[in-house]
RNA sequence: GCGCCCGUAGCUCAGGGGAUAGAGCGCUGGCCUCCGGAGCCAGAAGCGCAGGUUCGAUUCCUGCCGGGCGCACCA
């Protein structure tokens, strides 16, 4: 149940009525009516819902807008159930004022959908959110984890508009990274092993490929030692990879995060994808040899230079790849692809959105979320987060810190699109002030009210057939008001890509529920008025609940 | 140099063609005989600069300034 919604549609119906009888009289000149806009205006005083219509019109009917306003107002259909007035203001607002019945219907519609308000009808539209997919060759950063909280906060927000949404994990199993890593693995096996060794240059110098060669020592001994080089290499890998993938995946998964599927690029290439997307695009002249390379012309499709997607020395790019993946994702059904990469990857958007263009897909079902990167303090000093120097700070790591309902709120709070200073020691000192804790604790003040309530023998929720008209104080009007805005938040969520709108509704939330229990008692009320507020209670809850959940943080009932 | 993102309160950040621009932290001053003070109430303080479009710009466009990230036969 979305009221703000329907009380739109209908509010826009009774305006088009008076519109359409206005135009068709020709009293008012207009060839088309503008797209106006239904909103909750900021301020109270204007109204609960207000239309800018009669600006819009101004110029093309010749008339003053407040005239035009008073003209469609007069037009109004009587609708005695829904509007109780309606005022002109400002420029030429029309401020509806409205009756609060429809209020008193929130809290019984949120107890009764439980854990499903919120949620809209299914629309039958088939997404895919693919995130993080962290090369596997090291420890999962801060972007990772940044990437992670809005990959799957924005999974979850696009399951709860009703799309039918499948989290995706792209293990970046081939190709050039991996060769080094395999050097990288065993040098340090060879050093380990006291034999002598050559370091390739910028491989990966981290603890964490000591470690893991270290574990492959414990497991198999030196038996890798006497193995032609090449085929060293592809144990020490397969090995590393195994337990990379292990250790990404329960990471993850401590994070809240539980991946639909796990594809391979390494399948792209034993499927013989890649080879045959190239080829279908090199007959289509979208591909052209040049120095011995294989280049895709990107620039037809307004990137600044080609792309190479096959090396002189016949292996492909990652792009070849990453080309065939996307072509992939379309056979499989999807209706809409979204991608969450960090800013250092932007550069690839436009070659990616070309090559799918070229392969005559609509390059708008791609969209691709580009995440500023973070940057991490500790102590004042910004912490480099090359996984080549070793020292950057793991998701495990900040999870122990600040925990996993803290981080993830953190991350999903600010827009994609805005950097993010994460100072760990600013985090640890603070943990406590964090505002996932306010937002939490709205829900476990519920929990301690509905608790004492039960033990008192009061009924929760209370009896349907209670009337809550006696919710009439300011507090309890926001808190209605606000409860009922949730499904169009969720809505807007996903239309826009924009998680961080679901922090700042529960925020918002809790804060009216935290300003409500100041100023008002639930018990020792008369049994009219507290059962109300306990409907008014357990309805905020719900919602607390909900939000919370979408966002993967736990809603505690005692903190 | 070219491209993308960002400049909003002392700090960290929301918002975004509309009528008086919000929150947290910090600062100042109040509120527990009362369902959880991890809370509430009040106060000071802001749209980088300059043009343009519009009835209306903090929001859209252009330029400039400042910060970040890209511009590999790396991913």
């Amino acid at each position: 149940m979305n009221f703000i919604e329907s009380i739109k549609t209908r509010l826009r119906n009774l305006i088009d009525q008076s519109l359409r009888n206005l135009t068709d009289k020709g009293e008012l000149k207009c060839s088309a009516i503008p797209p106006y806009v239904i909103e909750v205006p900021r301020e109270k005083n204007h109204g609960d819902f207000a239309v800018n219509v009669a600006m819009l019109m101004a110029r093309e009917a010749g008339m003053a807008p407040r005239k035009i306003a008073e003209m469609i107002v007069a037009g109004l259909p009587a609708d005695d159930s829904l509007v109780s007035r309606v005022e002109i203001a400002g420029a030429g607002f029309i401020n509806f004022y409205l009756d609060n019945r429809w209020l008193y219907q929130v809290p019984y519609a949120i107890i009764q959908q439980g854990d499903d308000y919120g949620r809209a009808d299914k629309n039958g539209i088939k997404v895919q959110v693919e995130f993080v997919s962290a090369n596997p060759t090291g420890d999962l950063h801060m972007g990772n984890a940044r990437g992670g909280a809005i990959g799957d906060t924005l999974a979850n927000i696009l399951d709860a508009a009703g799309y039918e949404v499948e989290k995706e994990f792209y293990v970046n199993d081939s190709g050039n990274q991996i060769e080094l890593f395999g050097l990288s693995l065993e040098a340090r096996y060879l050093e380990l092993l006291g034999e002598p060794f050559d370091m390739p240059e910028s491989g990966y110098a981290g603890q964490d490929v000591v470690d893991t060669v270290k574990e492959a020592l414990e497991e198999y001994g030196d038996r890798w030692l006497a193995l032609k080089p090449a085929e060293r290499r592809l144990k020490l890998i397969n090995f590393a990879l195994e337990r990379r993938l292990e250790y990404i995946k329960k990471t993850l998964s401590r994070f809240g995060i539980e991946y639909d599927v796990w594809f391979k690029e390494s399948s792209l290439y034993n499927s013989n994808a890649v080879d045959e997307v190239i080829q279908r695009l090199f007959e289509m002249g979208y591909i052209y040899e040049n120095e011995g390379a294989r280049w895709f012309k990107s620039t037809l499709f307004g990137d600044e230079k080609d792309e190479v997607v096959v090396r002189n020395n016949g292996i492909p790019t990652y792009f070849a790849a990453d080309i065939a993946y996307h072509l992939n994702k379309f056979q499989r059904g999807f209706d809409w692809v979204i991608n969450v990469w960090g800013a250092d990857h932007h550069g690839h958007v436009a070659r990616m959105k070309g090559a799918i263009s070229a392969l005559g897909y609509d390059p708008d079902r791609l969209d691709v979320i580009i995440m500023q990167l973070v940057r991490l303090y500790r102590s004042g000093e910004i912490v480099r987060m090359s996984k080549r120097t070793g020292t950057l700070v793991t998701l495990d790591e900040l999870i122990e810190e600040v925990g996993k309902d803290a981080a993830r709120f953190f991350f999903v709070q600010r827009s994609p699109d805005s950097h993010l200073d994460f100072d760990l020691e600013l985090a640890k000192k603070e943990s406590q002030d964090n505002p996932v804790y306010y937002a939490q604790y709205a829900h476990a003040r519920i929990c301690s009210i509905l608790r004492q309530a039960k033990a008192q023998g009061i009924s929760v929720p209370p009896a349907l057939s209670n009337e809550l008209e006696v919710l009439v104080e300011e507090e309890e009007l926001d808190l209605l008001r606000r409860l009922a805005d949730f499904p169009e938040e969720v809505r807007l969520a996903a239309d826009n890509m924009a998680p961080q709108r679901i922090p700042h509704f529960v925020l918002d939330l809790a804060g009216l529920l935290h300003s409500f229990y100041n100023h008002h008692r639930v018990l020792g009320e008369n049994t009219e008025l507290r059962d109300a507020r306990l409907a008014l209670m357990e309805a905020v809850r719900i919602t607390v609940n909900n939000a919370l959940t979408m966002l993967g943080v736990s809603a505690p009932e005692r903190m």
